[in-house]
Order: structure tokens, then C-alpha cells, then sequence
DNA sequence: TATTTTCCGTTGCAAAAGCAACACATTATG
DNA sequence: CATAATGTGTTGCTTTTGCAACGGAAAATA
């Protein structure tokens, strides 16, 4: 894949020589910034973790992405379609960037390096971010809790490389993202540590089938 | 949003400009394409309708997108960590142009005007293409079959700017969209209609609720 | 047009998932 | 450090979903 473009050096090196944009830092648990429709915003996690979160009207919170480093985020991304709240929560300390999408695309006025660079690469980027949605897609569209638990596994395991890997949520954040209720996801954590898939050392999973 | 670049116009005046790309054309469901790692393959449906299919390992069909005129498509957006089968049917009689992604993103020798072009407006298509997988993510993630429908009725509705409208699949096939089994899908569409939530003629659905 | 194939609509039954509630552990916070 | 808040693990019960099967309608095909 031609993913050369180095974002993290990138924003090292030049996230100051623009002035299109502003940088803020955010504590665990408030709320980065909220999706409103049309305020075309474009959002870069310059370090934390944070989530994009849905209340729907049953009260039911889902975890619609996981960001951590150098993702990139924002309404921008997003049709709002719905009513629901549709809000960043910051999971730890959270530098961010706030761009203005149209701004990125036609340049700031100094042309700044900053700009010229990120927009050249800004094709990769969302790239990335639309990799990053069809993996998810591919999560949710498994029909069992069972399937959903293994796949999301495999795939930290794949990135991690290692069939031991931590788990980047809390239980009750990951049938969240899974989008599955909570009890039955545990149910179903224990009938496959049962079964010999899984074994769980606190936070840590160890996948044991080939 | 900044939708300015109007691809249909610019694909009819510049399509045929260009070298580095293939033009085929399939009939009903023939395969398109099947997406396999690295390949680095990036497609433009020009006509027709076509759907990406996975089998999974328990024989489950899921149609994990519906592509219609002007949709981007292939495996340059998917990282392939499963090695489930992964392919593009033709829903109708389509009309395809292949490029291979680099190819678009470094230009071609010729610099010719489609190209350049093309590159030019990658960043804008690519974020339609995001902003269609988060509306899909917000259907998966609705936790009831109920909820699925409802949300997908909802949003053919808004784009159809009115509640009376037909469906782009068989129904078969939207079970396989949504991610549900079929029997259990035409159950609930049956209490939708009881609940007085919706009509239903034929392929035509229409919104009762407001 | 006759025949095969696909799709629709339905049902009984089994399995899975959701809901609600609780005790206990762990982690934040005054 | 004490206390509050959040997270984990569990369970009984209910509801939803999936599975399998079937007959008939509609559509594709020979």
C-alpha cells in the first residue's frame, strides 16, 4: 500500500507554521466536539484516545469509531441523517486540531507548507479512514456476538502481530462498539473461554484457535 | 458540502482521453471484480447497478455495499484480513472503468486532462464514499431488525425527498444488506405494517409515521 | 408457451440476545 | 483515606432472531 506519507513527523514538523487552524487540549471524559450538520468541520487527534459516540432515543449508546493517534475525524465525514446525539468524547488526555474542510482543500492565503502538504496527502488519509470503516462495516455485519467477539480479536491480533494482544477498551465500551448488550457479550466471553478460544488475564486476550 | 465536481459531465467529456484505464462491460450478474489483497484496484461503475457480496465460512451472503451510477469501488478501499470471498456482482447490465489506484495518484505519463482532473477531485470522492460507509455503520449498529428497516426506510425516504418510494433490492436481498435473516426480516416488515408504521405495494414502500 | 428458477410470505420450533437486577471489584475523587 | 462512581461477572426470565421447511407467485429461460 502506498501509505509513505508520514503523518505523525508531518504534524511534528509543521503544525505550527499554519494559522488556519486551532489546537486544543481536552481531559478524560469531555466532549471534544459535537457532529452538526454542515459546519464541514475536519478534526486531527494529535495524541489520546477518544471515541464518536451515538445516544439513540431507546437510550442505547453505541461507539460508532475508536480514535487514537493521527486519526482523523470530524462531521465532515458525516451525512447527519438522524436526530441523535452524535458527540467526541475525549478517553484521555486529547490534543486535537480543528480544520475547516474547505479551508484544507482550497489552501489558506499564505499557502502555508502545512496546507500544501496536507492537502497533496489528504486523498491517503481519508484512504486510510475508508479502510478503517469497511473493517468496521465488516465487524457489525457478523450475525452472532460470537463472530463479532473473534473477528474484532483477530484483528487486534493481526495488528499487533501477536496472538496476545490488550483489549483498547473497558467490556462494557467494547459491547458498545460491538453494538451488542453488555450481559449477553459477557455470557458469550465465557462460553468461549469455555470452549478453549480464548484465554482472558485481565485486560489481556491470548487467542488459542488457529 | 463542497459536492462542486460533477463526475457524470466530466467522466462523459474525458473518459475515453485517458490510457492507463480499462472499459468493460458486464451483464446481470456477471462477477465485476473480486477484491484481493494488494492489488491496489480502484473502479468507477459508469452505468448499471452492482452490489459487493461476502460469503462468509457459515455460508451467509451480506451485501456489504449497493453501488449505482458513479460509485468508486475496489479493493484499494479494503484491507482484506479474512479470507472470506469478496466480490462485485452485477446487479444489471454495468459499465466499469478499472484504474489502478497509484496510477490515478502519481498520474500518467501523458499528464492528460482526465487525469489530471481526477486526482484533483480524488479527496471529494473519496469523502462521499466515507460519508455513504458512516450512514451504513449507523444502520448495522442499530440493535433490532425493527430499528434496521426503519432507519433504512428513513434514509431512502430523505433522499427521495418523499415517503413513497421503491426499494433498490429484492427483498432477499435487503435481509442480506441489513444483516438479517430473511423469515425474520419479512416478520417484522409484517408488524411494521400491523403497527401502522408502514404500506407496503409491491416494491413500493410508504412511511406512515412522521 | 412450458418449465425451471428465483422470490415472497408464512409458520413452528430452537437458539441467541436483550433486559433487569444484584454482588463484588476496581478506579476515581473529595 | 473514605466514599462515590464505574466496571465486572453472573443469573433468571422474556423477547427477538435464526433455522428449516413449505406452498404459491413471479420472473427468467428454453
Amino acid at each position: 500500500m502506498n501509505t509513505n506519507f508520514d503523518i505523525e513527523n508531518f504534524i511534528l514538523d509543521f503544525s505550527n507554521s499554519c494559522q488556519k487552524k486551532q489546537k486544543k487540549v481536552f481531559s478524560k471524559n469531555e466532549v471534544v466536539t459535537t457532529y452538526i450538520k454542515n459546519r464541514n468541520q475536519l478534526c486531527i487527534l494529535l495524541d489520546g484516545n477518544a471515541d464518536l459516540v451515538r445516544y439513540d432515543l431507546n437510550g442505547n449508546r453505541t461507539i460508532v469509531e475508536h480514535f487514537s493517534k493521527n486519526a482523523l475525524f470530524g462531521e465532515v465525514f458525516y451525512t447527519i441523517t438522524t436526530n441523535n446525539e452524535l458527540l467526541v468524547e475525549a478517553k484521555s488526555t486529547c490534543t486535537v486540531l480543528f480544520y475547516i474542510y474547505d479551508d484544507i482543500f482550497h489552501r489558506c492565503r499564505n499557502n502555508c507548507k502545512f496546507h500544501q502538504t496536507l492537502s497533496e496527502n489528504l486523498p491517503q488519509l481519508i484512504l486510510n479512514k475508508v479502510t478503517d470503516l469497511n473493517m468496521r462495516i465488516e465487524l457489525l455485519t457478523k450475525r452472532s456476538t460470537r463472530d463479532k467477539l473473534l473477528g474484532y480479536f483477530s484483528l487486534l491480533s493481526t495488528r499487533k502481530l501477536s496472538t496476545s494482544f490488550e483489549l483498547p477498551f473497558s467490556l462494557t465500551d467494547l459491547a458498545d462498539y460491538l453494538s451488542v448488550d453488555r450481559s449477553a457479550m459477557m455470557r458469550e466471553l465465557k462460553l468461549l473461554k469455555e470452549d478453549g478460544f480464548i484465554e482472558k488475564i485481565g485486560n489481556r486476550i491470548i487467542l488459542l484457535y488457529k
